[in-house]
DNA sequence: GAATTAATTGCAACAATGTTGCAATTAATA
DNA sequence: TATTAATTGCAACATTGTTGCAATTAATTC
C-alpha cells in the first residue's frame, strides 16, 4: 500500500508528512493558522507552498465561508487532481466555529433556469453534533 | 421615499453614494478591487470601512467562494441588520468569472443527522445565461 | 439658516497575509 | 552510491486589511 503522497506522485518529506498528520488527526477542516500552531517547526513559505501543492494534487480542498478564514479538508476519493468534486455539505458550527465536511447520500438538485450548473456546494451553518450533546 | 442609506440610519456621504451606485449598476456581485477600479477617487481605508458598515447594516452581503476574491452583493429585503438571510443561490460563472445572486422559489432542505442546521447557502459553479447565449 | 454635535474621512503607521528568485539541501532515481 | 530532480528556507517584496487621531463633513437643534 503506497503512501498518500506517493500515490499522488509528490516527494515524501518530513514537512509534508507533518502537515498531513495534522489534517488527518483533526475531525474538522483546518485553517492555515491552525496548522501553523500545531507544526513543530514551521516555515510560513514552505507551508503556503505545501498547501498549494496539496490542493493542486487533490489531497485537500479549500472551504471558503464568508467571515471565516479559509479552511482545508482532506479530499475524499472522488477528488482527482485539480478537479475537486464536492457532493458533500460544509457545516460551520456557530458554537465551536469548526468546519466539517459531511457526506450526504441525498444531494439536492436545483433549477437555475437558463444558467447552466456544473457543480454544487452546500454551506450550512448551525450546531454540530458535539456541541449539541454538551 | 427615504434613500437606502437613510433607511439604514447611516449618514449619506458622496463616497458611500458612489459605492452604492457601483453596486446597483452591476448585475453581478462585485469584489473590492472592482469597486476600487470604478471609483472616481478612491481611498482604500475609507472603502474598507464603507464595506464593513454596509455589511453590518444589511445593505450588502459577502459571498466567499474558494479560490476567488470575496464578492459583495446587494441584499434583498429579507436581510436585516447583521442577519443576512440567504435563500438564494450564488452562481459563479466559470467563463466570465462573475458571481450572481439568484432567487429560487424552490429551496432544498437537507438532512445532516444529528447536526442542527440553522441556515443554508448554495454555491453553484457553471455557465451564466449571458455566456451561454454568446 | 447658523451653531452645535456627531459621524465620517484620510493620513501615517502598522499588522497580517501571501509571493518570488535563488542558493543550499534533501529526496528520488538510476 | 552517484546523479538528477524536487523541495526547502532565506531575503526581500507585494498585497491586503487595521488602528489612532486630527481635520472635515453631515445631521441635528435652536
Amino acid at each position: 500500500m503506497k503512501s498518500l503522497l506517493k500515490q499522488k506522485k509528490i516527494s515524501e518529506t518530513p514537512f509534508r508528512l507533518e502537515v498531513l498528520e495534522i489534517l488527518e488527526s483533526s475531525k474538522s477542516a483546518v485553517s492555515i493558522s491552525f496548522i501553523e500552531e500545531n507544526l513543530k517547526s514551521y516555515n510560513r513559505i514552505t507551508l503556503y507552498r505545501t498547501i498549494k501543492t496539496f490542493v493542486d494534487k487533490g489531497i485537500i480542498h479549500p472551504i471558503a465561508i464568508a467571515g471565516s478564514e479559509v479552511n482545508y479538508g482532506l479530499c475524499s476519493d472522488s477528488c482527482e487532481d485539480e478537479v475537486h468534486s464536492h457532493n458533500h455539505v460544509h457545516l460551520k458550527c456557530n458554537e465551536c466555529k469548526s468546519v466539517f465536511c459531511i457526506e450526504t447520500t441525498l444531494f439536492p438538485t436545483i433549477d437555475l433556469g437558463k444558467h447552466k450548473i456544473e457543480s454544487l456546494e452546500i454551506q450550512a451553518k448551525g450546531i454540530c453534533e458535539n456541541c449539541r450533546a454538551s
